[in-house]
DNA sequence: ATAATTACTGACTCATGAGTCAGCAAAAGT
DNA sequence: ACTTTTGCTGACTCATGAGTCAGTAATTAT
């Protein structure tokens, strides 16, 4: 009976107490997670914690980060494939993309920025740069394109990004609050793309 | 020199200290909120918070409800008169109302309950009858009664009532999450009326 | 085998903040 | 005036949880 205590990982425990602390602060919030709670999800002591990270709030960013940039980026690069009509790719790539936003860890990090986003600015202003600006960059370029290709009106470009993913945010802030109170996100979400297509189209 | 170190005022405290937590609250949030700080922005002692509410969280409640019925209700009140066409309606008080709401302390109530919510349910619980709901059916009934008057196309009952909210709800998380980065949240949600119009009108 | 190195542990300190309560002072009663 | 009642105070206790660190055990070097 070898009976190991542990065993020295140096190269995979940072990655495993990130994703323990994502899990504890989806659950309950970050002030509300002990440390102490963190390292018994990721099965290592509280000090193992301080060790890789200096403090909980450094924890904290460390894990906004690594979710926003992992998942993502993964979300947002499916939205570049550009071989189908406007209709098309607002039906298709962009309609699937909406729905799985709220069920995805994207709703945990908006709970976190809503609750604990005044204390942190730079993780604020991280999330925009790296995620709404260029969400945001994207519709707008998908918008312009549309016009130039005469499959949308001219004062498609007086539009707001803002209104194509209005649905998606209300579906998130639904899903945190309500969860018990159902609602048809996927519905939603398509009802504003039929009304965005009838104002867009020539 | 009279030096009345205080006056009693058993009238009013309840309701002073109500508010300095509404403020507190809304500035902090609720973990971070000391109940000293409360108190002191009302100017009074800790000892006496404690008389008038039990504990921290039913403070915490009693506020809620104190901000929703006072400011809901006067708002949702504001939009039952009805001696105008559904247009007339949807381009004027409604959106009034709806341009209202992302700058009044509802905002910032949201933001409390996505905070904080899942560890209240029943504060949840009460907010949603008292004010979604509410909210919801005054919506659901207002387009049946364009439908009936034959200002709006049948299809427009199909609809889900949060497609007229859901911009409202992004500027509120807007200003919530990017108060530094400006976005013409009346823009906005004139533009989903226009949608909406468009796609109800017979 | 033995020594040197270092990833890791867990019991500790110390600051913070919720909730208490004995006593004080302002108003009301006599 | 002076007694009684009670709204109010602020110093206290006590639990909690962030952050530390001396020591231990798993590797690696010799």
């Amino acid at each position: 009976m070898s009976q190991q205590k542990y065993q020295r990982r140096k190269e995979d425990r940072p990655a495993e107490i990130a994703a323990a602390a994502f899990e504890a602060f989806a659950e309950k919030g970050y002030a509300a997670t002990r440390v102490d709670d963190v390292a018994k999800r990721a099965g290592v002591s509280k000090g193992l914690t301080y060790l890789y990270y200096k403090t909980k709030e450094d924890l904290f960013k460390a894990v906004i980060r690594d979710v926003v940039v992992r998942r993502v980026d993964s979300l947002i690069g499916g939205i570049e494939s550009t071989a189908l009509t406007s209709e098309e790719f607002l039906r298709g790539p962009f309609l699937d993309f909406m729905k799985k936003v709220p069920r995805s860890p994207v709703a945990v990090v908006v709970r976190l920025l809503v609750a604990e986003g005044w204390r942190h600015p730079d993780l604020v202003a991280y999330y925009y740069d790296n995620v709404v600006a260029r969400g945001l960059g994207a519709i707008r370029g998908f918008v312009e394109r549309g016009v130039e290709r005469g499959e949308f009106r001219r004062e498609a470009l007086d539009l707001q990004p803002q209104l194509f993913i209005a649905p998606m945010l209300t579906s998130i802030l639904w899903r945190l609050i309500f969860t018990e109170k159902p609602l048809d996100t996927d519905q939603l979400i398509e009802s504003q793309v039929d009304l965005l297509l009838e104002h867009l189209a020539t």
